[in-house]
DNA sequence: AAGAGAATGGGAATCAAAATCAATAATCGG
DNA sequence: CCGATTATTGATTTTGATTCCCATTCTCTT
């Protein structure tokens, strides 16, 4: 495990303690799925690739997502995914096959995050909103689809 | 009801008979709804607002946006929002509430949205992946919750 | 105006997600 | 280390948004 690994979760781990939480074995768990995976994932998804219940994948999603550690994505129509949040691993934006509902990470360059968001600051304020962060995602098929012909 | 109204009704109309398909007068409230509103909306909320029953409200989505007509969103919680598609109604980017859940309608410069579809079609590229459109949320707080101090 | 195909709408079924709760595990004070 | 306290687990409901069903109604076509 590398040194950044551990201190993601010399993180989640402080954050958890903050509000009376535990970093339990099932919640690391968790967590390393998702690092893992480096890109959104389904609740089923993490029950299955971290061999964890899916009462307590979706508990503890809950309690993640309540301390700021992890986001909810709406996938393509189908549900939700799910991933470690900006202030763990860093902003990215997400392509989004239109088709199979998959995701997948991407960087955009830096200066064009910048200017995207100095425009839409200009926008918010006009109308009295408080911007935070923002979202971008390319929707389309992904190669997969692309080579199934779907 | 203005021209660019009724073309749109026609639009709508036309796209539907396309499929052996009917344009009534239920699915041509619900379009006015939509229209109306100028940002998405809960499927409750398009029920009560063209006073039409929930079954109705959800079958007549799942047509229109089948013939692309419709767009279905990812709120901020739980509940998914609808709006006419940008070929309806042209392309724009949401002002998206983390409090209420919210969304408003915005445009961004004409330049900075080609720019970032040049930015995500090389980055798709790279994967193989075929973009298709994008879309942008700034997340933040709404002005009314701002206001209510939440 | 009648027949055929679509659409409607109230209610039932579905299923992802959340809540429940007895059993288990971690934490703390001594 | 021990026992008390509090948090977590996970199998099992329960919930609630969405979808399905189907008898009735509507809309087209001839």
């Amino acid at each position: 495990m590398s040194a950044m690994t551990s201190d993601l979760h010399d993180a989640v781990a402080a954050r958890i303690k903050t509000a009376e939480g535990r970093y339990t074995a099932s919640r690391r768990r968790l967590v390393e799925v998702l690092l893992a995976a480096g890109q959104p994932l389904t609740v089923e998804e993490i029950a299955e690739q971290g061999h964890l219940p899916l009462s307590s994948v979706y508990r503890n999603l809950a309690v993640l997502e309540d301390r700021g550690l992890v986001r909810r994505l709406a996938g393509h129509g189908d549900f939700a995914r799910f991933e470690l949040t900006e202030e763990l691993v860093g902003h990215h934006d997400h392509l989004v096959c239109a088709i199979c509902g998959a995701m997948t990470d991407v960087d955009l360059p830096p200066d064009l995050e910048k200017e995207f968001q100095r425009a839409l600051a200009a926008l918010a304020k006009r109308s009295g909103f408080e911007l935070g962060s923002h979202r971008i995602d390319a929707i389309g098929r992904c190669s997969e689809c692309v080579r199934l012909g779907r």
